[in-house]
DNA sequence: CAAATGTCTATACACCTGTATATTAATACG
DNA sequence: CGTATTAATATACAGGTGTATAGACATTTG
């Protein structure tokens, strides 16, 4: 993978290699895209040399920490996909003793949502569009999303005696589901927030009330509708 | 609204304006446009000058149509709702005497998608990039999309004498399924989109058995999940 | 036919982009 | 110390962009 490479080489012992000390790291490059995102900036319309001017440095030497702007936003959804995992995992944990699992899940995303961690909203909203690797990145997130979701649900079904039906399909419409209707929030004024976070919990439910009385009945319902 | 304003212009009888005659029509911008959209070229990429040169005139006769590029993108998107609104509509009149509405619904979204129809595309992959006007127009055509299914989800629960729960937040939850569903298709072999359409078939199942088994419980579930 | 009027083109400007080349600056090692 | 090695810079180029301005062309109207 093209981003691990040079990511497993800074991991090693930085031990005396001869040359200039370097007085700018991918981080700061990382940091400087951020600060440029926004609302009305997405990362497929930052140019090189704008992040270059932000993060401080000359254009060329960009080129010292990317091959391009697309080796960027590959990192940038690796760090977004890295971030929302700690905190929905963290939340997953929580929840377990405290509310409902959905519940806190879905209220700790759109928290995440509405503190501006602009990390998030690239994952949210550009899985569409960018270069094929761009689109690969956004896509591998949001497969891991789904396994650790998979995975809690079919624990919880056992732990709680409910069957459930297609557990790998459950996890993919609920994440489907949740990424869309954030990116929907997004571009809506944060009051909002908190009813899209109870129209989330409806539907979630649904899909599970869903899969569980189809699991109940074999999943053989008629084709009426 | 910006779009409708010039439209309603060219609607009145074109009774003999003096000046020179349009060599060449909004219309033949918007497919100029479309034939430079493919699956590496999003709307939000195309320039004006492009546009132009593919419709073969001067870059500044563009502004005689369209105040910029924006305008042309939210034509776009009207022309692409208004074309998937009558494919599924037909979709849903031919479903009620044949197979079921959602496997023929689905069906008919995914071959349309197949077909290359550059038209569906720019609906599914563009809504949370561009400009607020983009964004609201993209917006706007999932809501029609919304409202229609959300009628005839009431009318067959009442046809078929099953209940339905909050049907509003099904027929949005669906919507942005099938939505973000078909997003992630496209950047796959056609030879998977019949997968990707049982997919989605179970999925809504689970809604609509969903919705059916919480309208018959009063919507009163524990919050066990 | 002439005048008016709307359409289209040509030219030009200022700006931005990615990147190739050459040069300078700083650090580590012998 | 000097030298090798790497980081960062300055300069420059070719090409693209949106759009302002002015003029040419075609067509309807008086």
């Amino acid at each position: 993978m093209l981003v691990t490479a040079p990511a497993a080489a800074r991991r090693t012992a930085p031990a005396a290699v001869p040359g200039r000390k370097a007085v700018i790291s991918r981080e700061d490059l990382i940091a400087a895209a951020l600060k440029l995102l926004g609302p009305h900036r997405s990362v497929s319309t930052l140019s090189l040399r704008e992040v270059a001017r932000e993060a401080g440095i000359a254009p060329n030497s960009f080129y010292r920490h990317f091959r391009d702007m697309d080796e960027l936003a590959v990192a940038l959804i690796d760090q977004a996909g890295r971030s929302l995992r700690k905190i929905i995992g963290e939340a997953r944990h929580r929840a377990t003793t405290e509310r409902s699992v959905v519940r806190s899940s879905v209220e700790t995303f759109m928290e995440q949502l509405s503190a501006d961690e602009k990390l998030l909203h690239i994952l949210l909203r550009e899985g569409s569009v960018g270069s094929d690797a761009f689109k690969r990145a956004v896509e591998r997130e949001l497969q891991f999303f789904e396994d650790e979701l998979r995975e809690d649900l079919v624990r919880l079904a056992e732990a709680h005696g409910t069957g459930i039906y297609e557990a790998a399909l459950v996890s993919k419409a609920i994440t489907r589901l949740i990424f869309a209707m954030g990116a929907t929030a997004m571009d809506m004024p944060p009051e909002r927030h908190s009813d899209i976070a109870e129209q989330m919990i409806v539907m979630l439910r649904m899909i599970i009330v869903g899969t569980q009385t189809m699991a109940e009945q074999g999943g053989h319902r008629d084709e009426r509708l």
